[in-house]
DNA sequence: TAAGATTGACTTGTCAATCTTT
DNA sequence: AAAGATTGACAAGTCAATCTTA
């Protein structure tokens, strides 16, 4: 938990220093970019984030006032919303990629050996399949 | 990252409804009651839960309120404060600790062989000495 | 009736300024 | 002048209620 905390505290620190980019605008970026059309639905983003509904609904909002992203309604279900990366939030991922990557390999990976990295690679996957969801089913035990 | 917040939103979760104590008091009172005279200067336990100053400042007023810890002066720096552990925090933690102790068995370690769990202590505590601390450095570089 | 997204009220932490003591 | 703690103003998320569509 304390490494967890250390490492983003000074990956946070560093992206907004270097590019004046909160971490989680960048989360959103890549996310964006990464899917088919650069573009997911709110809950899909949220789930990826870790963030609830209402939160992620803000995170847009923020980042559509910037210019680097967008919304746009979902042709098969009237309820849904995409948000699609604008051109603006390309530029500016691709502009502070660099900046992150090279953060994460400076102040996490390089303190790891390769093996460590693959262990830890396939074990938090895991962790993550078992846990994911989880949280928001109240009262269910098991 | 991901496992990380989805192990934890659903042990604070389970602490939550089971007990009714948020995650960060439970940290708080775990590790007053592990210092010497069950007490900590603010500057550490802000350091260990990575907060900031105002941040444990609030967080203290919050439970000093509701009677699980206590304000003492320090003799030998009259700046300094010290949180204590009260005899209500510490019955608090006592009733949770094997919750949130079978959570972590459960949610956490279930899914991870011992050498996994071996290995994840070691190279997480050399991840965390390498950048603790590091936040604060505004300007550094190296 | 339920699901997806949004909104209002609120909680909790951050940052920068302040106060006290060293 | 600097360090430890606190405070005011603010940022960003949660929860529960609401609105729209399925």
């Amino acid at each position: 938990m304390e490494a967890h905390a250390a490492v983003l505290d000074v990956l946070k620190a560093e992206l907004q220093r270097e590019r004046d980019l909160p971490l989680p605008w960048y989360d959103v970026l890549l996310h964006l970019s990464e899917a088919p059309g650069h573009r997911l639905r709110m809950q899909q983003l949220a789930a990826r984030l870790v963030i609830t509904q209402g939160g992620i609904t803000r995170l847009v909002d923020r980042m559509q006032a910037a210019g680097l992203v967008q919304r746009a309604s979902c042709e098969s279900d009237g309820r849904g919303a995409y948000a699609v990366l604008a051109a603006e939030g390309q530029a500016v991922l691709r502009d502070a990629a660099p900046v992150h990557l090279r953060g994460v390999e400076e102040h996490f990976l390089a303190h790891l050996t390769p093996q460590e990295v693959e262990m830890l690679r396939v074990a938090m996957g895991r962790v993550r399949q078992a846990n994911s969801g989880r949280a928001a089913m109240e009262g269910v035990r098991g």
